[in-house]
Formats: structure tokens, sequence, C-alpha cells
DNA sequence: TTTTATGATCGTAAAATTACGATTTATTGA
DNA sequence: TCAATAAATCGTAATTTTACGATCATAAAA
């Protein structure tokens, strides 16, 4: 006998899935890891660190603002980018959340 | 004139993208969380929490299995996962790591 | 105004993900 | 041995991701 399956995924659950996802390519990890070295936010020299063109640089920047992770502010010719600071806050909790819910078990099982 | 692009990818970032990649997923963070709930292991009760075929639930668990954030122990005829213990504390360390970087600029640019 | 530089967007190809039903493998119980 | 159950794997379709060159839009500089 099969019991219904009711359950869809829970909005946080689709929350944690979505930074995460954001997360889940190295060049977005590098990208971040720029923007959090410099302090001050950084424009299109982003592009001059990675192995990567720059139309492709302009894909994963858009994704990571997109879950809201980064910003651009258009200076002039150029665009600035930063860290947001209240999503990155979100997302370092939710998905810390989720980590702290671990407590080592002793059963033996596994 | 164009600097070569000498940077590849760190080993550190695609290991964080890796992780953050296994977890970008609402039903594997579906997973994960029955897993965190019952502390004592389950097997195949997964697939009846989540909306979502049998063949693709064990999907779903070979990719968590892959990067070792689970792991999966034959007991008879059922299958009994649970979360290991290192890999899932290397995770939350290693991610933790990149979002305490973060430290609040006071420049306005954005 | 015309050129130049910056960066987004478009079009597109290749690869990876997601999902499912069907099949296979292995083990337990009759 | 044979049927039943649990879970992995296979085959496959649809969608998404990744990457790039080319083009477009905008602003600064000449």
């Amino acid at each position: 006998m099969e019991l219904t399956k009711t359950a869809q995924f829970t909005d946080e659950d689709i929350l944690i899935a979505r930074y995460a996802k954001a997360l889940g390519h190295p060049a977005r990890i590098a990208i971040l890891r720029v923007l959090l070295e410099r302090k001050a936010c950084i424009c299109g020299d982003i592009v001059d660190e990675l192995p990567l063109s720059q139309s492709t640089v302009s894909q994963h920047l858009k994704e990571l603002k997109e879950v809201g992770l980064i910003q651009g502010d258009i200076d002039g010719k150029k665009v600035c980018y930063c860290i947001n600071e209240q999503v990155w806050k979100q997302a370092q909790e939710t998905l810390g959340e989720l980590f702290k819910r671990y407590t080592s078990c002793d059963n033996n099982c596994c």
C-alpha cells in the first residue's frame, strides 16, 4: 500500500537550496572571494581575475545578483559590485541553521 | 592590452562549490532534514517522505553520497542512510569560513 | 559628434541535471 | 526453490547550466 505523497518542499528548504545552488560553482565562489578580499567594491576587474570570458563572468554575476548575494551599482562607464550584507547574512544564517541541526549520534548503524 | 588569465580555480573553491552544489536542490535538503531529525539512521522511508519517485530519490541519495555528506550501510534487505559526521563538519567549516570572511564595509559605493 | 571602453544581452552549442518508468540485483520469508 | 520486497541502475526525455563570440547599449573622452 502506498501512502499519498502530500509533502511539497517547504519554503525554507527551497530557499536554502537556492542559496546553495548559487554557491555551487567555483567561478561564483571565486567572484565572491574577490568581493570579500577587496572591501572596496569592484567592477569588471573581476573578469581579469577569472579564467573565463567576459560574457561568462557577466552571467555568473547575474546569477549571484538574482539570489541577492551581490548587488551592482552603475558608476559612470563601469559597474561596481559588492556583497549585499543583508542577504549574505541571511544565507549564512539559513545554511548555518541546517548544519547546526546535526548532533552526533551514538548509534551503531552507520 | 590583456593580462594573461593564469588563475585556475583553487582546490578550496572547487571543494566549497562541490558541497554547495550538493545542497543546491530542495529534495536533497529535505533528505538531509529527514536524516537530521531522526537521529537514528533511516532507510527508504525517505522515499515516502518526499514527493518524488523511488528512482529519483535514489539518484539524489547517490549525489549526496558522492560528496560524502551521507553514507549508506546495507542492513539486510534495506539500506540505512545517515549523515557522515566528518564530512558534514568539514562542509560546515568550509562554507562557514567563506561566510565569516565578510566584514561589513562603510564605503558608500554600494 | 564620433570614437572608445565597459559591461549586459543574444544566439547557440555542449554538457549536466532532473525526473520517471522499467529493469535488475540482492535478500528475506514462505 | 520461489515469491516478495528494497533499493540501485538503465534508458530516456525535458530542462537547465555553462561557456563563448558577437552584438548592443551607455557613458566618457576626443
